[in-house]
DNA sequence: TCTTCATATCAATTTATATTGATGTATGGA
DNA sequence: TCCATACATCAATATAAATTGATATGAAGA
């Protein structure tokens, strides 16, 4: 019994939002295997212009939304707004302090991201054809 | 006099749909700097799960059209749709034979992205901190 | 030329996402 | 305890994207 190769080529290992724990902060390779649906959760939170304004500028460091107010100069709930989707796909972690939340870049994430595309582009290297 | 280098990290380097030359297929670094725009074109391409799909089924190797429809199982419209989408984002090209027009996927406008993330990594790696 | 098939495109509708302005919540200082 | 600040959330609206069913285009065979 043959089984045709063509279809599902990417393993599924992980389904949830804990997926990019902080600790591996140092790691280059993710190490981890992003299912199709949170690859996608995270392709579409950088797919926004604000939303990578926002990463942009946190990729200068660790900003409080109040500094992004003021960096992007637009309205404070759309900030918010942002910020949450991207911290929904896991992009970006918060950490509160007094009246303040900083937000930080999840490198992790970007890592997990480029693994997930390394699979996509592994798995349609193989000469395997035309199943049909 | 000192320039902040906080903000703007990127290279603008291209600006056009014609920004994967299939020439260039054999490449494993893409050596082309993605604007943030087309990036985010890309990214947003990805994004979608009947897309994803496609891009699934084209890993396996070159379809027509009517391969997708049988293989997905969708409205012919649908799957049209999205392949104009694929195509805009320059993930995929496309090739008519007489009825026929096959679409493959094209593996350059994924290390295109992989190139762009890892350029968000660094600047973001930088020591460089709050501007203000 | 007429017909069929493969695909693209279109207009109308539905669904998803983003924006806006307002209100809610928690913290810290007076 | 009262007020101001920092941020989150919400309801209403606006905008963007996807779906649907129909029609258009263009190639190939009769």
């Amino acid at each position: 019994m043959e089984v045709c190769r063509c279809k599902p080529f990417l393993k599924f290992v992980l389904s949830c939002d804990y997926i990019f724990p902080s600790v591996m902060a140092t790691a280059i390779k993710s190490e981890v295997v992003l299912e199709n649906a949170m690859a996608r959760k995270l392709l579409k939170a950088l797919s926004d212009p604000l939303r990578l304004q926002i990463i942009e500028s946190l990729s200068g460091g660790e900003r409080c939304v109040c500094d992004l107010i003021n960096e992007i100069g637009l309205a404070q709930s759309k900030i918010s707004f942002h910020l949450k989707v991207l911290k929904d796909a896991g992009l970006i972690t918060d950490r509160q302090t007094g009246r303040w939340v900083y937000y930080q870049l999840n490198i992790d994430s970007l890592n997990s991201l480029q693994d997930w595309i390394e699979l996509l582009k592994e798995s349609s290297q193989q000469p395997s054809q035309a199943c049909k």
